[in-house]
DNA sequence: GTACCTTGTCACTGGTCGGTGACTTGGGAG
DNA sequence: CTCCCAAGTCACCGACCAGTGACAAGGTAC
């Protein structure tokens, strides 16, 4: 430790270190003693200030962000519901792909059970309950439209080739016109 | 081994393993030392065999069905393309359910790399090549549908659905609903 | 028979893992 | 100052890991 003895700065730089290693190398490859020697101190610290690794990702999906937290766009403006719900799903995209821990922790929910997976699960579903009823008091939604699923569907969509899709401008392009052919075909009736 | 010294059997049975081993626990949990206990033959033979683990993966790539091998419905019938699109991808969908090494395979192409998620990867890409040239022979496309890419989307979203959510009857009909939205909405003018 | 090659077994190394108990050091309260 | 507790260090454990070299056993060609 650089400083003195400060419990609460040693576990912000336990959750710092391990944030960062989640980012470079995935949850699977944090180990309590790698997660100490980055953070610069003995691992017996981690155990009794987390209780172990799982209170460190429990820690963290409380205290970070791991989901995107995209705005809604044009609020009282001229935007289209299909133009907001496409704003809302590329920015989901492309916050994650310039993100390396929201791309890493969209990976462990689907990488077995951990605590960082199950943040992360709750953080999209808070997330998306907020933009659909945002978007539901600003736009008229047609009733043939299950727009919950929709966004499900294009997120999940988008989540997936964020995790799997070398980022490219061809490719940034190629998603950008397809969710944009699928919102307009949907919601301008 | 149970049966006599046959290299093509036990190396056969390694494989067996392999895929059992990988469906029940996925393959970040696949070591040289558990497998040869489950194949019921010594390590060396899967260093003798296969060169290591890269190896067994990569046989196991070129063997095996890692990605579901829908049927296209329906040629010549009544099946709207967008009917037969819809078929497509819930079928690929049931099949990554009920079958869960076709579920970890999909995952291990998100885990960071190895040998399984580039054969999946590839197997994907054939199979979604061979589905829209004979979609495209079978059905006029509309002008402003970029076919590979909607179905890039809609298998992108089953897929990830399938390896996150728990398998109701609930969810599968929500789906259902959503998939057929979209196609509908964007292949019936 | 014998010689030889392949298949399979065994024992071992060096390293990393998670986890724990015993210890020292610092700082604040009295 | 002294006392005491929290913060931090150190050494160690057993278990598991991938990988290797030496050896035994079986099958086959001659």
């Amino acid at each position: 430790m650089a400083t003195r003895r400060d419990r609460f700065e040693t576990r912000a730089t336990i959750l710092q270190s391990a944030a960062e290693l989640i980012a470079a190398h995935g949850v699977r490859a944090l180990g309590v003693n790698v997660l100490a020697e980055a953070a610069g101190c003995d691992k017996v610290l981690i155990y009794r200030y987390f209780g172990g690794l799982d209170g460190v990702l429990e820690a963290l999906g409380a205290e970070r962000m791991l989901w995107p937290r995209v705005e809604i766009e044009n609020e009282g403006g001229g935007a289209s519901l299909s133009e907001a719900l496409q704003s809302v799903v590329l920015e989901e995209w492309v916050s994650m792909w310039g993100d390396a821990l929201l791309l890493q922790a969209a990976a462990a929910e689907l990488g077995g059970n951990n605590a960082l997976g199950r943040a992360v699960a709750a953080q999209r579903e808070e997330r998306h309950t907020e933009i659909i009823s945002s978007l539901r008091t600003t736009h008229r939604v047609p009733p043939y439209v299950d727009l919950d699923a929709l966004l499900e569907l294009l997120s999940a969509a988008v989540t997936l080739f964020a995790l799997r899709t070398p980022r490219t401008p061809q490719a940034w392009r190629r998603i950008e016109k397809t969710i944009g052919m699928v919102a307009r075909a949907l919601l301008e009736s």
